[in-house]
DNA sequence: ATACATGCAAACATTTTGCTTTGGC
DNA sequence: GCCAAAGCAAAATGTTTGCATGTAT
């Protein structure tokens, strides 16, 4: 028996992503194509270099300035969020509807995961928009530690 | 009557990290002693170049480079912290013992501040520690949005 | 005296912009 | 045909390193 009953397909992102950009006035180019379909099958979030790096293995050419004006449109529209881990780059994820992930990253070797966790925040953007007076809250909540391959890398050298 | 009972005082804090440094063999020099008091008084987490400028206005002449291998070392002995928000650079913060703060920070413009509000995520915590193998786990929370002087600026620019 | 800290200069990575040409609508 | 997007080149910004000199221990 196959799964047909699943609602959500990255063909219906897709189309979530299209819309959003039709609205918005964005030309449905080959870029723009490539671009939305590499982020709806990507888990983690990826910054540019990564996604240019992908664009490269994929066989798109396609120049850095233009991956990142393209980047920044999205993100323009709401469409794309930038997510500061504490690395030298940023990463860039998709919004997708009723999606909101938080993440584990490694201090050492900076390895990014999206982890499974009951969100307790969430109540908590409420409170916040009453003390502030921001508007458009959201937040992002992210653990760091060192992962098990950087501590046996420690452990190996600690052995010398 | 003046507050006298109150345990934490600035001199605590600075007693405190120079003694961390002591211990990690950091020599007391006039940049670190500047530094530790600077980032004390801060409430704020801070970037380099913040820093930097505090650095000159407060009188203390001192080299780029300096400041940023200092801090370096202060966040190889654990006392320093790299937050990353949204933007290019990344911000540092002293970790104070029993202190644990979160952010609001503006889409906008950037701006970045403490907020009071009961974190529920440390018990979460131990969880994440038991699914992933990572050690030395904490976390960092944000929350992001429209301050209201940038909602002010977006108003006076669609009245136009 | 020794080793760590500093200043200065330069390399490097990443992000951002200007301008001309291409291509979607 | 018009205006947005792409390509190419270069500037701006921020981070990091090398090396000679100064300074805390």
């Amino acid at each position: 028996v196959t799964e047909t009953c699943k609602s959500i397909t990255p063909e219906n992102h897709l189309a979530h992503c299209l819309d959003r950009c039709r609205q918005n006035n964005l030309r449905r180019t080959r870029v723009l194509n490539w671009l939305l379909r590499e982020m709806i099958a990507a888990i983690n979030p990826l910054t540019l270099t990564q996604l240019q790096e992908r664009a490269e293995a994929g066989g798109l050419d396609c120049d850095p300035a233009t991956l990142y004006r393209q980047i920044m449109k999205l993100e323009g529209i709401g469409l794309v969020r930038r997510l500061g881990f504490h690395q030298r780059s940023n990463y860039f994820k998709l919004l997708l509807p009723g999606q909101h992930q938080d993440y584990l990253i490694c201090d050492q070797c900076g390895a990014v995961q999206v982890i499974d966790i009951e969100c307790p925040v969430h109540d908590l953007e409420d409170e916040v928009v009453e003390k502030s007076g921001f508007t458009g809250v959201h937040h992002e909540l992210e653990f760091f530690g060192v992962c098990p391959d950087c501590q046996q890398a420690e452990k190996s050298i600690a052995a010398r």
